[in-house]
DNA sequence: GTGACTTTGTGCATCGCTTCACAAAAGGAT
DNA sequence: ATCCTTTTGTGAAGCGATGCACAAAGTCAC
């Protein structure tokens, strides 16, 4: 019996957060398949991590393992959720529907986690009015009504890099803490914001770097200079 | 016995690599904006690291600043595109244009550092013989075939989750070891080749977690159990 | 050439994450 | 009830990345 308020840690190592999801999406995989226990060993390889880190990444969370046996594969799902925040509704707004923004949209893995699509912003006359994934694009003018109207926690920015920053600082003034930031800029936030990036053309140039040495490293010929 | 130019160290730290990238796009707005040197203050700032990180990882590509002025921002850019391989032509193929692999193939952050996407491949009749961003569609049956044809090196899969495996399987097998994966599933593959994952939603489960923190952070509610 | 000033490059202490290895706990068999 | 097997949870060691702080190296003014 532990004391009511304590709940746990309050300190899960940021590394650690960023796997949970990996686990939730192989423990998804296993419930559709009526596995209903798996051991360490099990989820780790299905989540392409080892199994120390696995246990002592779960051992987090509190313990919810049965030694000898493994962890209930449901039980297991609704702890990770819960800890992640999955169990309740997010609203997300998605700012810019070009391509991205509109792969985004219908982008199943979202909704399937608990988020909910309630938004969809732009400031391209052409598109503004055009139903995407069921949702009816709104003018950019709208932004920050849309947002306080429909409860939107969660932000994300698909737009160019030019207009990035602006609508940055106009969703952050009306009270969105979490940005899931598309466009290739560096944002500026207050401390108290979370900005999350990705930037698809990183990850290609880490695999060039990579791939470079491959090629070059048995025999690499020495670059002129 | 060590060759005369000994191609400095080799052993460039993962974490390093992972953000020369940064460091370019920073590097690159300032040659638009015709800013010939940058002081590692303020290329930090810009690429939104601190000073010493900066200097350091500049000091794993060898020592092209100078002390009291700074670095100079062709000189750099050139340097670091070198060490990524983005000086060379990386031809990469995309392997599923639904949504997001349409996005991909329009996405101009690729073209700008060097990639050329060299192919667009999908199991759709409906959808292969399109033109996308100036490129014809191609019929997955034809996937090893275009890969060698083309020279393709680096390898995007944009497909369902169910299909990635297989079609990872297949590109491996004629000598691809280098891919980008937006399927949400973790890919079996051999030692040498290298995968890069991205998964949109895990990103947003992150942004989730700490949204939910900072919503309960004082006074929690204690959920039941 | 000298001295004041700026900024790099790096040794070192620190921190956080990973991995190992094993005691503790649970279940099943007899 | 006792022993044997399996698998968790975790202390401790190892490893790599971070950030501080400063000597070294360069520029510039005179």
């Amino acid at each position: 019996m532990k004391s009511p308020t304590q709940s746990r840690d309050r300190g899960i190592p940021e590394a650690t957060v960023a796997r949970l999801p990996l686990y939730l999406r192989a423990l998804h995989g296993m419930a559709e398949r009526a596995i209903t226990t798996v051991s360490s060993e099990d989820l780790a390889s299905a989540a392409g991590v080892n199994s120390a880190k696995l246990r002592k990444d779960l051992s987090h969370l509190g313990s919810y393992g049965t030694r000898g046996v493994g962890y209930d594969v449901e039980y297991l799902v609704y702890q990770i959720s819960r800890e992640l925040g999955l169990t309740q509704d997010w609203a997300v707004a998605i700012v810019g529907v070009g391509n991205l923004g509109r792969a985004l949209a219908n982008y199943g893995g979202f909704v399937s986690r608990g988020f909910r699509i309630a938004a969809l912003v732009d400031a391209d006359p052409e598109v503004v009015g055009d139903d995407i994934a069921g949702l009816n694009v709104e003018h950019i003018d709208e932004l920050e009504a849309v947002i306080k109207r429909r409860g939107v926690s969660i932000v994300v920015l698909a737009t160019p890099a030019e207009a990035a920053q602006g609508l940055c600082d106009r969703v952050v003034a009306v009270g969105v803490t979490s940005i899931l930031n598309f466009a290739p800029v560096v944002l500026a936030v207050p401390e108290s914001v979370d900005v999350r990036k990705v930037d698809l053309s990183i990850e290609l140039q880490i695999l060039a770097f990579h791939e470079q040495r491959k090629a070059g490293g048995p025999l690499m010929a020495v670059d002129s200079q």
